[in-house]
Parts: structure tokens; sequence; C-alpha cells
DNA sequence: CAATATACATTGACAGGCGAGGTATATTGT
DNA sequence: ACAATATACCTCGCCTGTCAATGTATATTG
């Protein structure tokens, strides 16, 4: 792992949803899609990711449903709901915020720039 | 408190070190800092504060000693060490890393413009 | 037929944030 | 004189999210 997972703790589920937002996926390929993204730099782990789906749903934010599948493994789908769709929305905007926010906040402080104002 | 700590957890000990490459500085003073700069949007629980500084202390990053005031509380005073100034360059740059990182990973996909390539 | 990949899930330990509570000094208002 | 507020420090114990370890089952590949 590149990124130590405190910096993108509190983004999972944003993650997750933003996964959601075009079509309905399942676990194992959204953590894919995730390491895909991210030139393997970052994946979820597999605890993190499925207490996140449990997170999620009973958070009303997306439901789910098993997949028809006649062969291979069985796959649990997921699809985001209304309340998943808001709950993206303001979850970016707080990213954005904070984002910002952080930027002012972990620049070195220069004493001399300071005082110059 | 208007930013979900989530999204901070992980920052607090880079926002600290930040604050102490300046100059050194006492802990009720450090997060008052943070206040101003925020425009009260943002504040570390005293809890949190306190607890980051044992921490980084532990850590080597930071040292500390009673100032000499002569009237007032007491107040004990944080040095940012060598090793310290090294973990603060270090963390910056896995925040460079890890915020292209959750840009990329929070958009909404799109299936149309993800099949146009 | 063993190893690997796909795909799901739970348990228990650990770390960081923080509410609640505590100590002590100085100033300000009445 | 005395209460309230501001300054300034600190700890305990709970809560939440992450994750290593472990387990299940199916399909493919060497």
């Amino acid at each position: 792992m590149t990124i130590a997972s405190d910096l993108i703790r509190g983004h999972t589920d944003t993650i997750i949803l933003a996964r959601l937002m075009g079509e309905d996926n399942y676990g194992y390929e959204i953590n894919k899609s995730i390491q895909q993204k991210t030139d393997g730099k970052y994946e979820l782990k597999e605890a993190t990711l499925y207490t996140a789906f449990r997170r999620l749903e009973g958070a009303g934010c997306i439901s789910s449903y098993w997949g028809d599948e006649q062969t291979g493994a069985r796959r649990r789908y997921y699809k985001i709901t209304d309340k998943g769709r808001d709950t993206y929305a303001t979850l970016i905007e707080e990213w954005a915020s904070a984002k910002s926010m952080i930027d002012k906040l972990i620049e070195a402080q220069d004493i001399s720039l300071e005082r110059k104002g």
C-alpha cells in the first residue's frame, strides 16, 4: 500500500457511492475498479469493503440483490438509492470544503511572510 | 463543527507540525490559530490536541518545555525536531498524492463517458 | 488434482477522535 | 467580595472505522 489508510479514512463511503452512480455493481468488481483507477496504488481491504456495504445499506444509501449468474461464484449487486445520491452530493461538497481547509492548514507557517501580511 | 472529523482524521499530526515549522508554540495558541485560519469552521478538540502532542513527542517529532511566564496559566511549548521536519515533508507529499487519488476516485462513474474513453 | 482466481462474509484487535470531567491562574463585571 | 469567564493544562473511557486472520464455495489452469 502506497497511501496511508488514515488519509483515505472517511472517504470510503464516498468512493463506493461514486462507483455506483453509473450502474449497479458488485463488491469484488468495485474493488478491482478502484485498483485500476489508482494504478494499483490503492485498494479497499475486503473487511473494510464489506463493512462499508453493511453501513451504507443500513443507512439506506444502497440496496442489494443477488445476481443471476449461471456459473462462477455468486455475486451480490449493489444499487444506489435516492438517499444515496443525496448523500453522495453532500459528501462531494464536504470533500471540496475539507480539501481547501486542509491545504490552508498544512502549509508551513512562515513567520516572515506572516508578519508581512 | 462544519466539517466531518473523519475527513480530517489522519491530518491532525500534519496540521500541528505545520503550525510548528515557523516557531515554537503552545497548545492553546496552536488551536486558536487553527480556528482563525479556518474562520471558525474547524478546531481540534482538546482531547484530540493533547493526545496528538503525546503521540508526536513519543515519536520524536516534537519536544516540549515549560514557558517562563511570570503571570497567567502555565504554558507548555512545543518545538519541532529534525525528525519532525522530515516527517512533515513526507506527510505533505502523501497528502498531495492522496488528494489527487481521492479526486479521481470520487468522481461519479459516468458510463457513457467511460465507454467513449 | 493442487494451485489460483473469483466472490462472498465475520470476528476480534487496534488506533484515533472526543465527550465528560478535572486542575489552576488571571481578569472582568457587579 | 465574589461570581463568571478566559486562559491553559490534562486524563479516562467510549465509539467508530480499518484490517489481519480466518472461513465458505465455485471455476479455471497447469
